[in-house]
DNA sequence: ATCCCTGCAAAGGGTTTGCAGACGC
DNA sequence: GCGTCTGCAAACCCTTTGCAGGGAT
């Protein structure tokens, strides 16, 4: 991730917790750069043993407590992909994206497909509504499994 | 709900049954049946509660241990709309949708886009797979909310 | 008669909460 | 200095598991 996107989103970060007169706190900062230093997704636990192994103090608490202002704040997503634990990825200049979940080895691969906009703008005009994000995810099986008798990705 | 669906799905559910050599018992086509008698979607919790005022004797373990099978047989859909708890849906001959989440309420409608399945078919070339299921989740403000400044549909 | 399925209760795991101390403002 | 934010640990809640008894085959 480059330091011109870690620049970017310290800035949203920074003006967000103005306006809405939160304290710019040094673990607000930490946990978005760390966040920011990864791609793919995460779940809490995985980004507090991520901090945790670069002997940075912080506690599960104060993750979930900052996660709600970094998705407030539109620098990150929030995915429940049939699971009872929640996985976030970074949003800023991340490009519009869906996801595939591998449902063999539960691997999750990403599209991208511009129709899905076609169908919000639809949706908001014949609810009247207006859309703020949406999730798409297809449960899928891995041709390789039907074929070959075994899927060809597990994960890790 | 007719008497030639909850026949219909009672049928499905036998010939699953058979065929995965799990035994008949009096529960699973009581949880079934209670299912198909309510519209609109439930958790696991709700379903508990309302057989038990009916003074039906289900355990939770039993309707967890259920839905399983009812998933896995096609019977029901399962939704995690971002919330830890799972929600259910029956599944059969009710027509394919999917769901805009008030942001405000938590009220969930449903819509239906078959440009979706295009989305779907294209992505299962793109990436070879063979899509079983799909989740498709808008979450959006009331226009009533941004104009008006309270949202005129809350949940219950 | 076998052994899968059920009910009950305890355990499990992710998330939330309460509280004392720390620190941004 | 005030009031919010943090860390810690306990509480919480949904879900899963272990086990003994019961019912389907």
């Amino acid at each position: 991730m480059s330091q011109e996107t870690k620049d970017a989103v310290n800035k949203i970060l920074t003006e967000y917790l103005e306006v809405n007169k939160h304290r710019k706190t040094s673990e607000r900062f930490a946990i978005l750069n760390e966040i920011y230093s990864h791609d793919g997704h995460f779940d809490i636990e995985g980004l507090y043993l991520m901090m945790k192994n670069k002997k940075y103090r912080v506690s599960r608490a104060t993750l979930y407590n900052n996660i709600e202002i970094l998705l407030d704040a539109g620098l990150v997503i929030k995915h429940q992909f049939g699971k009872n634990m929640a996985q976030f990825e970074k949003a800023y200049k991340y490009r519009q994206h869906d996801h595939l979940i591998c449902t063999d080895c539960e691997k999750v691969f990403e599209f991208c497909d511009p129709r899905i906009m076609q169908i919000q703008r639809s949706t908001e005009e014949m609810l009247n509504f207006k859309v703020l994000h949406h999730s798409l995810n297809f449960f899928a099986k891995c041709r390789q499994l039907s074929e070959k008798g075994s899927c060809q990705h597990y994960k890790k």
